[in-house]
DNA sequence: TTGTAGGCGTTATCAC
DNA sequence: GTGATAACGCCTACAA
């Protein structure tokens, strides 16, 4: 042993995996880096896969399930132990993951589920989380809502929308479908829709973005159109992002717990690869209705009919 | 050929990798994947080993070099093609590079340098993104400068605050050295060390972030003393993160090519392994202003004097 | 308890 | 050119 640290000795992990079938390496594969939500989400995975002695190797899909094919298939020939996966649209994972549990790699789902998936999952509870914003905007008062949905698709956005409609519902407000609109999770959807939804008559007064980035691009609309936030028309987002907080106003939303969505899945799957083979896991995590200034009452669109337009100076 | 179709099958990059004493897997180590600029750095990095069969192993170091370390002697045992880090505080990575080299192994350094790092970099121009951001606030008649600058010991940092330095030295503008704060490259840092720079006298008239973290820091706090951006005061920062459009007001800011960051690292590492042996490379990437609504005149501070008591309704 | 041979899937080499 | 074989570093099983 002495000698083993004189020569710095460190076994080759290639070598390990070769004669072990199985490296201690995990395939993380997520949309896209660059969209806010997911880094969280990633570093949450990293730091306890790392704690465990487990590597990360990044993939990301952009959302197209051929290139999450090919991710799949590619990342078998390095034999890792697991599999974090943020679906792509449209996902074939169902099918591929069968073959990967059969030479004993684990997969995990995170955020949102392929079609027909039955194995592990930690979501948000999305629905509940739409809910709870849902009736928020209602007891503020609003009657006249509108919602920028997500893809169609993805289970999440499934989710918040069920929820949006089950407080409406309980409320028994109607709404028509006119004014759920759906956009791709990104500012340009969400300006493009919002933009759409202010033409509208009666206009919304209020619109619930189906996540930030929507919502960030309803700000933009907002401002385009002249319209001040939340005097003249109410908005409330989903994530939570780091930035909410500093958009003019500061965006209420609902918090969803990206970095312990990371934590938990990789936990999960290290559970797995240690020997748990109990039924398949379905984690769903609590959201938290952040509030901050973006919602006021209906009410205060007459009473402050004056000073909302004391200020148009809108940049660009 | 058709017998391997048919059956599907894919060499082992495992056994490749033992044979062929080096793997295809390229390992990328960076502060902290949740800093919203560094998501654009991998993702170019990715795109560009994806596209040419290599796969990212993602290693976070949360800046610390002890942790750094670590990932440097476990990546070591996948034999990868190659390394491109963003080196942490303190690193010691020209020694261990000096290791890697010797077996082989690539590495080039991302966005700042480690002491003593004479092996392949990609930077941008900080220092002449400072110069030309700061000679442009000078242009615009502010006088009263100061900086909130990044982490000293950072090359990065180093050049931002070079670069400003030139400017005002080429315009023979006195500033002392209470107006240049020293702040992690954070919300947090850059909140509190503007907190300290509103309390000067006399106070400044135009703050420099070096980065975009930083300025929103700022103006959380400007909105916590009661200060209208950019009436009572401007603010210019750098990166163009994303966000940079959505606040309020819109942030004038240095864009720096993350992305392209990350695909030069990448290929520059590419071409090593395939044989490039020439002497180190040192790509400087252009940086370019990014004006939005945050800088104003500072004359206009007097004229608008009662305005921008207008509305003091702060967030929180 | 301690030591050793075999094989994981490749590729490079050497013999034919 | 074609085809067999050794070796990469590790772990396990079995022998001593």
């Amino acid at each position: 042993m002495d000698a083993v640290d004189a020569v710095g000795y460190q076994p080759s992990q290639l070598a390990r995996g070769l004669r072990l079938d199985k490296t201690n390496m995990i395939g993380m594969i997520i949309p896209d880096v660059t969209n806010p939500f997911f880094p969280a989400v990633v570093r949450g995975a990293e730091d306890v896969a790392f704690a465990n002695g487990y590597r990360l190797i990044l993939c990301n899909t952009d959302n197209d399930h051929s290139k999450e094919i090919v991710h799949l298939n590619e990342l078998r020939t390095f034999l890792p132990s697991g599999l974090i996966v943020i679906p792509s649209n449209f996902s074939d994972l169902t099918a591929q993951a069968e073959s990967y549990r059969k030479s004993g790699t684990a997969v995990v789902c995170v955020d949102r589920l392929p079609k027909g998936w039955d194995g592990d999952t930690v979501t948000a509870d999305n629905e509940k989380g739409a809910y709870e914003a849902t009736s928020y905007v209602l007891r503020q008062g609003h009657r006249q809502l509108a919602m920028v949905m997500g893809p169609r698709h993805l289970t999440n956005a499934q989710d918040r929308l069920a929820g949006f409609k089950r407080a409406l519902h309980e409320k028994k407000i109607p709404i028509g479908p006119e004014y759920i609109q759906e956009a791709s999770f990104d500012q340009h959807g969400g300006y493009a829709k919002t933009m759409l939804l202010l033409r509208m008559i009666p206009r919304p007064t209020v619109i619930f973005a189906a996540n930030d980035m929507i919502a960030f691009g309803a700000l933009l609309a907002f401002r385009e159109a002249g319209l001040h936030c939340p005097e003249d028309i109410s908005l409330i987002g989903f994530d939570n992002l780091q930035f909410a907080e500093m958009t003019s106003p500061p965006l209420s939303s609902v918090s969803q717990p990206g970095f312990q969505m990371g934590t938990s899945a990789a936990q999960i799957l290290i559970d797995r690869v240690r020997g748990d083979d109990g039924p398949a896991k379905h984690l769903v995590l609590e959201t938290a209705l952040k509030i901050r200034d973006s919602v006021a009452p209906p009410s205060l669109i007459s009473a402050q009919k004056s000073p909302s337009s004391r200020r148009n100076r809108l940049s660009k």
